[in-house]
RNA sequence: GGGCGCUUAGCUCAGCCGGUUAGAGCGCGUGCCUUACAAGCACGAGGUCGCAGGUUCGAUCCCUGCAGCGCCCACCA
C-alpha cells in the first residue's frame, strides 16, 4: 500500500507550500485511492446495511473522454462520495461499451490510412484489430476516470463484451425469443448504404432540404384519359406496382380497378383505393413503390402487391431497373427526369421541401429497403416500463423529463436489433446448412435439433450495441446468476445520464430490466444537460471548440474543474462552459489552500499539533463570539448542502459551500481569528472551536473537491495524536449533519452587529476617500460589545472607539446609523451626504409600499398573521431608520 | 404536424412551497502589495424580472394570449 502522504509533506505536514499547486498532489491521491482499495464495495456488508449503488454510463471505446463525461462523472462522484460518507455501503461500477457501429467505423477509418479495408482482412482478423483498439482506448478512458477523481470500484470494472456480459446478452435474447418478443422477418428498415447495415429509427436524423415535386402523367390503359401523380423520388417509379387514390375521391371513382401504364417501364399497374391517400394533397394520386417506401410497403401488403427492388444495398439501381441498372440512385433520378421530360410525361416540376432521413453516423441519406432482420416487439415491454414510471418506482429528475419519456414510449415501434456488422455480439441463432432450420440457443448447438446435421452456421449479424447496454445495470452484477452483488446492489439507486440517450439507453434499460429481472434497474434517473462551449455551441471536433478535460485538469487542477462544472449544473440545464469559470474554481481552491496555510502556520506558532481529539463539535464556554457566529453559519450550510445533494441540486450545494467558505469563514471568521493569533491569545479552547469548524468544513467539501480536502485533511491528521477510530481517508469520515452545538443567538447577533459597524466604517471611508491608513474615531451607542468585540471592530475597521461623542456638533463628523447602533466617525471629512440622501429615498419608497399594504383592508383580512406581523415589524424598522437618517441629515445641514 | 423548454444586471446563469428594499460568478469603476491568498482585500455602479391581460390581500414565481429563441418527436406522396 502506498504511503498516504508524499514524502516531502510527510516531513513538514503543517507547512503548506506558498503556492497552491494541485498537480503536486492530485495524481498521488488518485493512485492511493486505487491502491488502498478504499472504494471497493463490500456486498456482504451492503446486504446488512444501507446500500447505494450506481453504474457508470459506459463510455464508448471509440475514443477518449470529453468534458461532458467529466461533468457526468463529477455529479456521480459527488452523489457517491456523499452517500459513502453518510454511512451507506456504496458501489460505483465503472466500465466501457463496445459501441458496435461507432467503433467499427473508427477502426475502419484507421485501417484506410494503412490502405486496408475490413474485407481484405476478413472477419476474424478485423475483430482482432478492433480488440486491440479497445484495449488501448479502454486503458486511456480508465486513466481519465482516475484523473477525474472518480471513486469507482475498479475491481468491478466491466466491458459490454466481457464473457459474463455476453452470456447475459444471449440469455436475454433466448428468453425474449421464447416468449415471442423477438421475431425475424422481411420488413422495411432504414438501410445505410455507407455503413452497409440496417439501423434503427433512432439512429436516423431528419433534415428538411429543398427538393422538387415532380408531376408525372400515367396513361390509363385503353383510354385517352390520364392521371398525374406527384413524387419527390422519381427514380423509385421504376419499381412501382400500383397507384392509389382515396376510396371516396369522386374524381377517380371510375378508375377503381382500371390499370395505368407505368412510364419508362411500360408496365401495366392497377389503380387501387386506399384511405392512406390524402385527396387534398397534390393530385390525390400516389404512386406505390412497395420496396422503397415505408408507406407503400404497408399499402402493398394490404393489397397483396408485388415488390420490385430497384435499388440495392449499395444504393445503385438493380437489374430490375432495366436501362438504369448500375447507376447511383441520384444519377438515376436525373436520368429518369430527363427521360420523362423528353417523352412529355413530366407535366411540371415544382420546388418542394422534403424531409430526408440521414444516418446519424455517416450522414448518408438512408435508403428504405426491405430486408430480413431481427426485431423486438416493444409494445408489451413499453407498457410495463410506463407503469414503473407512472407508479413512481422510477423517478425522473428533473421530473419534466418524464413527459418526454412517455411521449416516446406511447408511440414506440418495434426495434430492429440486427446489424450487418462484424463488431458486436453475434446473434445466438444457428442455421442448418442441411435442412435450413434455424435454432436459437444460449450456446452453439453441436448438431441440428431437426436433422442432426453438424453443418451449422451462426447467424452472421450482430446485435445493436444498445441491446447489451440495455442490460448494463444487472449484467455487470453477474446476472443471470443470482450473485451476491446482484442481491446487494440491484436495483441500483441512481442513474445519471444525458437526455440524448434517454430513448436509446434509459428506456431500454427500464424495459429490459423489468422483463429480465422483474425489477426496475434504478430508482432514480437524473437527466443532465449538455456541456456547451462559451458561445453555447455544441462542442464538436469539426468546429474545433472541444474542451479536453485532461488539458484543463492539468491547467487548473481537477478540483477546480469539478467545482466549476458543479457550479454551472442547475438540474437538467445545459451549461455554457467558459474558461473564467474554471479560473474562478482554481481561485476558490487557492483560497481554501491559503486559509489552511494561515491556520497551519498559527497552529505551529501556538504549539498546537494536528486536530485535537475528543469533544469535536462542541462550543466550550470559552468560545468567542466569532465561534458562535461561525457555528451558526456552518450549521446552516450543512443543512442546505445536505438538502441540495438529496435533491440533485449540485449547483446549490456548490454555491452554498462557496459562500460559506469564502464569504463567511475566510472574510470574517479568519479575519477576526487573525487578531487573536496576533495577540497570541489562541487558547486551546479557541483552537478547538476553530479546528472543529475547519475540519468539518473540509468534510463538507469532500464530495465536491476530493483531492484538496484529502491533502489538507491528511496533513491535519498527521500531526495529531494517533487514534484508532480515525478513518484513513477523509472520504471515509462521517459527512457533517447539522449536529454541531447550537450557537447562542445573542452572541451570533453580537457578531452581526460587529460586522455592520465594520462595514459601515469601510463604506464611509471609501465614500469620503479618506486616507486608507488614517485612523478614525468612532462612538458606538451600543455598549454591549465585549472587550474582545471592540478590539475586533477597531482593528478590522481601523477605528478608534470613543466612550462618547467628542463633539455634539455632527457637522464635523460623518455619521452612519442603523436601527441597532449609531456610529459617528470623526474625521476631517467634507460631510458628503449622498449616501444618507440615497438611503432616505430608498426607505421612503419601501415605507410607502408597506403602508399601502398594511392599510389595505383586504390584506388585513386575508393575509396570514405571520405575514402581517412580519410586514408590521419591517415597517417599524424602516420608520425608525428613516427618522434617524433624517435627524442625521439635519445635523449635517 | 405534434410535444417540451427558455426569455431575470454588460455576459453566463441561480431564484425550493407566491410574502421584508430580486442574488452569484465573470466583467466594469474607485482605493489598497493590510506578514494566508494581487488566483487577493475593501467599497461601488448596474435590473420597468420578454410584452399584454387575468387569478390573488400580494406575482419574477400561478393561468391565458402574443413575440423572440432553442430542443425533441414525426412514413403525407
Amino acid at each position: 500500500m502506498a504511503e498516504p502522504i508524499p514524502d516531502v509533506t510527510l516531513k513538514f505536514p503543517m507547512q503548506l507550500e506558498k503556492v497552491y499547486e494541485p498537480q503536486r498532489f492530485e495524481p498521488h491521491w488518485a493512485q492511493w485511492w486505487i491502491d488502498s482499495g478504499i472504494y471497493r464495495a463490500d456486498a456482504k456488508q451492503a446486504m446488512e446495511g444501507h446500500a447505494f449503488s450506481i453504474v457508470i454510463p459506459p463510455p464508448n471505446v471509440t475514443g477518449s473522454l470529453h468534458i461532458g463525461h467529466m461533468f457526468e462523472h463529477t455529479m456521480m462522484d459527488v452523489a457517491v462520495r456523499w452517500r459513502r460518507m453518510a454511512g451507506a455501503v456504496t458501489l460505483w461500477l465503472p466500465g466501457t461499451d463496445h459501441a458496435g457501429i461507432g467503433t467499427q467505423m473508427v477502426v475502419e477509418r484507421h485501417l484506410r490510412t494503412e490502405g486496408l479495408t475490413r474485407k481484405q482482412l476478413g472477419r476474424e482478423e478485423f475483430e482482432r484489430r478492433v480488440w486491440q483498439w479497445k484495449e488501448e482506448y479502454s486503458g486511456r478512458i480508465k486513466e481519465q476516470i482516475q484523473r477525474e477523481g472518480a471513486s469507482v470500484d475498479w475491481s468491478r470494472e466491466r466491458f459490454t463484451m466481457d464473457p459474463g456480459l455476453s452470456r447475459a446478452v444471449r440469455e436475454t435474447f433466448v428468453r425474449l425469443w421464447d416468449k415471442g418478443l423477438i421475431y425475424r422477418g422481411e420488413y422495411m428498415v432504414n438501410w445505410c448504404p455507407d455503413c452497409q447495415t440496417a439501423i434503427s429509427d433512432l439512429e436516423t436524423v431528419h433534415e428538411a432540404v429543398e427538393g422538387h415535386l415532380w408531376h408525372v402523367r400515367y396513361q390509363v390503359t385503353g383510354s385517352s384519359e390520364s392521371i398525374v401523380v406527384a413524387t419527390t423520388r422519381p427514380e423509385t417509379m421504376l419499381g412501382d406496382t400500383a397507384v392509389v387514390v382515396h376510396p371516396g375521391d369522386p374524381r377517380y371513382l371510375h378508375l377503381h380497378g382500371k390499370t395505368v401504364t407505368l412510364p419508362l417501364m411500360n408496365r401495366e399497374i392497377p389503380v387501387l383505393a386506399d384511405p392512406i391517400v390524402d385527396p387534398k394533397f397534390g393530385t390525390g394520386v400516389v404512386k406505390v413503390t412497395p420496396a422503397h417506401d415505408p408507406n407503400d410497403f404497408e399499402v402493398a401488403k394490404r393489397h397483396g402487391l408485388p415488390f420490385i427492388k430497384v435499388i440495392g444495398e449499395d444504393a445503385r439501381m438493380t437489374e430490375s431497373a432495366g436501362p438504369y441498372a448500375g447507376l447511383d440512385r441520384f444519377e438515376a433520378r436525373k436520368r429518369v427526369v430527363a427521360a420523362l421530360e423528353t417523352s412529355g410525361e413530366l407535366v411540371r416540376t415544382e420546388p418542394y421541401t422534403v424531409n430526408i432521413s440521414k444516418c446519424e453516423r455517416s450522414k448518408t441519406i438512408v435508403e428504405p429497403l426491405v430486408s430480413k432482420q431481427w426485431f423486438v416487439r416493444m409494445k408489451p415491454l413499453a407498457a410495463k416500463a410506463m407503469e414503473a414510471v407512472r407508479s413512481g418506482r422510477i423517478r425522473f429528475v428533473p421530473d419534466d423529463r418524464e413527459a418526454l419519456f412517455f411521449q416516446w414510449m406511447e408511440n414506440i415501434r418495434d426495434w430492429c436489433i440486427s446489424r450487418q456488422l462484424w463488431w458486436g455480439h453475434r446473434i445466438p441463432a444457428w442455421h442448418c446448412r442441411n435442412c435450413g432450420r434455424m435454432t436459437v440457443a444460449r450456446e452453439a448447438p453441436a448438431t441440428c435439433p431437426n436433422c442432426h446435421s453438424t453443418e451449422l452456421e451462426q447467424d452472421s449479424d450482430v446485435l445493436d450495441t444498445w441491446f447489451s447496454s440495455g442490460l448494463w445495470p444487472f449484467s455487470t452484477l453477474g446476472w443471470p446468476d443470482d450473485t451476491e452483488d446482484l442481491r446487494a446492489f440491484y436495483p441500483t439507486s441512481l442513474l445519471i445520464t444525458g437526455f440524448d440517450i434517454l430513448f436509446f439507453w434509459v428506456s431500454r434499460m427500464i424495459m429490459l430490466g423489468l422483463e429480465m429481472t422483474g425489477d426496475v434497474p434504478f430508482r432514480e434517473v437524473h437527466i443532465h444537460g449538455l456541456v456547451r462551449d462559451a458561445e453555447k455551441q455544441k462542442m464538436s471536433k469539426t468546429k474545433g471548440n472541444v474542451i479536453d478535460p485532461l488539458v484543463i485538469m492539468d491547467r487548473f487542477g481537477t478540483d477546480a474543474v469539478r467545482i466549476a462544472l458543479l457550479l454551472s449544473a442547475a438540474a437538467g440545464a445545459d451549461i455554457a462552459l467558459k474558461e473564467d469559470r474554471m479560473e474562478a474554481g482554481a481561485a476558490f481552491a487557492n483560497k481554501i489552500w491559503n486559509a489552511s496555510r494561515l491556520l497551519f502556520l498559527n497552529m505551529e506558532r501556538s504549539g498546537v499539533h494536528g486536530c485535537p481529539d475528543g469533544h469535536v463539535g462542541c462550543l466550550s464556554e470559552l468560545a468567542a463570539t466569532e465561534d458562535h457566529w461561525v457555528f451558526d453559519r456552518l450549521n446552516r450550510a450543512i443543512e442546505t448542502v445536505n438538502r441540495a445533494l438529496a435533491l440533485h441540486r449540485y449547483h446549490e450545494a456548490a454555491q452554498t459551500l462557496w459562500d460559506f467558505v469564502w464569504r463567511e469563514f475566510c472574510d470574517w471568521y479568519l479575519e477576526v481569528k487573525k487578531l487573536r493569533f496576533r495577540e497570541n491569545s489562541g487558547s486551546d479552547a479557541h483552537w478547538q472551536a476553530t479546528l472543529t469548524i475547519y475540519e468539518t468544513t473540509l468534510r463538507l467539501l469532500q464530495p465536491l473537491m476530493p483531492f484538496l480536502t484529502e491533502e489538507l485533511w491528511q496533513r491535519l491528521m498527521h500531526g495529531a495524536a494517533e487514534n484508532a477510530q480515525r478513518p484513513k481517508s477523509i472520504s471515509l469520515a462521517a459527512y457533517p449533519t447539522a449536529s454541531l452545538d447550537e450557537a447562542e443567538p445573542e452572541r451570533v447577533r453580537a457578531f452581526e452587529l460587529l460586522q455592520q459597524v465594520v462595514t459601515s466604517a469601510r463604506e464611509l471611508r471609501a465614500d469620503h476617500k479618506l486616507e486608507p491608513k488614517a485612523k478614525l474615531q468612532a462612538t458606538l451607542s451600543r455598549t454591549a460589545f465585549s472587550k474582545d468585540e471592540l478590539l475586533a471592530i477597531e482593528r478590522l475597521a481601523n477605528l478608534e472607539v470613543m466612550q462618547q461623542a467628542q463633539t455634539t456638533n455632527a457637522r464635523q463628523g460623518v455619521i452612519r446609523s442603523t436601527p441597532h447602533f449609531d456610529l459617528q466617525i470623526h474625521a476631517n471629512a467634507s460631510g458628503d451626504k449622498v449616501r444618507i440622501v440615497k438611503e432616505i429615498a430608498d426607505l421612503e419608497r419601501a415605507i410607502v409600499q408597506k403602508e399601502t399594504r398594511l392599510n389595505d383592508p383586504n390584506f388585513n383580512a386575508r393575509a396570514p398573521e405571520s405575514v402581517r406581523s412580519k410586514e408590521r415589524e419591517a415597517y417599524l424598522a424602516y420608520k425608525a431608520q428613516l427618522q434617524k437618517n433624517r435627524a442625521l441629515l439635519e445635523g449635517l445641514e
